[in-house]
DNA sequence: GCACGAGATACTGTATACAATCTTGTCGAC
DNA sequence: GTCGACAAGATTGTATACAGTATCTCGTGC
């Protein structure tokens, strides 16, 4: 149920399999921000040649996932303050509409689908497993965006919960991920109803809620390799 | 004026050259839709090797202006008309409330930048240079999200309004271009007196109206390949 | 003892070479 | 005459080799 977008059979299938090992560790907060992802490290691990883990890592860049510097390699990203504000800023901007007319085309399969991701998330939290239930957390996101058939905005809030995913790790500040579920709950409801109004006020909420709980008054203090995190 | 981000001093520098001369070539119709890009071609054509064509290519195809197919080379995409559909539903979704915060936050050079473009739209178009006023067309929509201070948004609606540029080349009916030149005309008058209402209700129309001057109901007659077209 | 600099090292950036796959042209059978 | 199979060519996918650049270390001078 995790790789979702295997089968799509794509170019580059090598590329994109790493890419995505790699984009599920940074999501379950295996890889810390600043991190550096060494491409002759990557190229053993996964038994291919650099030129592929270059091209996966070009992908994870462009997606704002990853850092490129140039001659110096590249780095889990650690996005600013100013990133963290609009990103959520973005997601405030689209999802609430998602919502609605998720809300209003969702099929008894649909609604399955998402009890599915909730129970999932439950699942995770029990074993203690905050990383994995943050991912399936942002899983619950996209798959309203699914559901409202929307692929170009699928994509798009794709980046951005990854992104969401960096963000929460370097300003959370709000331990208990109790609230998170309770929203999730609240906004599948809506969409048992069809009650796409209310689908969309509830998102709103959410997401204004997670932006709320996070810190972003001081700068970040990342866990990963510490002369990155002070020379760069 | 062209290069925006030419000074970005980005890794991937070369590839990223190449990417953004192929992009201004498909935003200008240079490059039809379903036109081969070679990796030899372009590797002679720019005077490099394939290594660094195919990472441009792989950038154009993540922003999905190309096609990528295994074993079988790029290809300029072909939107269907349901993506057509849904990149259009997304800019009026994200536009109307760029463009008031925009027309909030709009400093007089701002204004002077946003005429400016509007003076090189009208120049292009009294040249007979279609393509180059709609691809600055294109970049008036881009300089708003800049206004706006959102780079999160500005970068997703770059990749919404060159695929804008495709969409336009398959399923553009109307001819003249002036109504275009009008709308930015009256987004900038509501900018220029800060009336942030106005410019939403003037974006939210702008985008119906483009929506509504495509034939949606026809499948696309490309001049690229008719294999590609048809037998997909 | 500290600061500065040259050399060494390690890593990325690019080019080239080889392998795998698809397309295309030709030949043969029905 | 048409359809199918096989072989030749072309093009992409991947690996490897080389070149350029930043960093680190060690030595020298102050």
């Amino acid at each position: 149920m995790d790789k979702v977008y295997i089968a799509r059979a794509e170019p580059q299938g090598a590329a994109r399999e790493i890419a995505d090992a790699l984009a599920l560790a940074i999501h379950e907060h295996r890889l810390a921000p600043g991190t550096k992802l060494g491409e002759d490290d990557l190229a053993e691990i996964y038994g291919v040649s650099r030129t592929v883990v270059r091209a996966a890592l070009q992908r994870l860049a462009h997606d704002r996932l990853v850092d490129l510097k140039r001659n110096r390699g590249a780095f889990v990203a650690q996005p600013s303050v100013r990133e963290a504000r609009e990103v959520f800023e973005a997601r405030a901007l689209v999802e609430p509409r998602t919502a609605h007319s998720a809300a209003d085309r969702a099929t008894p399969a649909d609604i399955a689908a998402l009890q599915q991701h909730i129970d999932a998330e439950h699942a995770a939290t029990s074993e203690g497993n905050a990383g994995r239930a943050l991912y399936l957390s942002g899983l619950f996101h996209l798959e309203i965006a699914r559901i409202a058939d929307q692929s170009t905005i699928e994509a798009f809030l794709s980046q951005l919960v990854a992104r969401s995913s960096l963000i929460i790790v370097l300003y959370w500040q709000r331990r208990n991920a109790l609230c998170e579920s309770h929203a999730h709950h609240a906004l599948l409801d809506a969409f048992a109803e069809a009650d796409g109004d209310r689908a969309e006020v509830l998102m709103k909420h959410h997401l204004v809620d997670l932006l709320t709980s996070l810190d972003l008054r001081n700068a970040p203090q990342p866990a990963g390799s510490l002369k990155e995190a002070l020379g760069r």
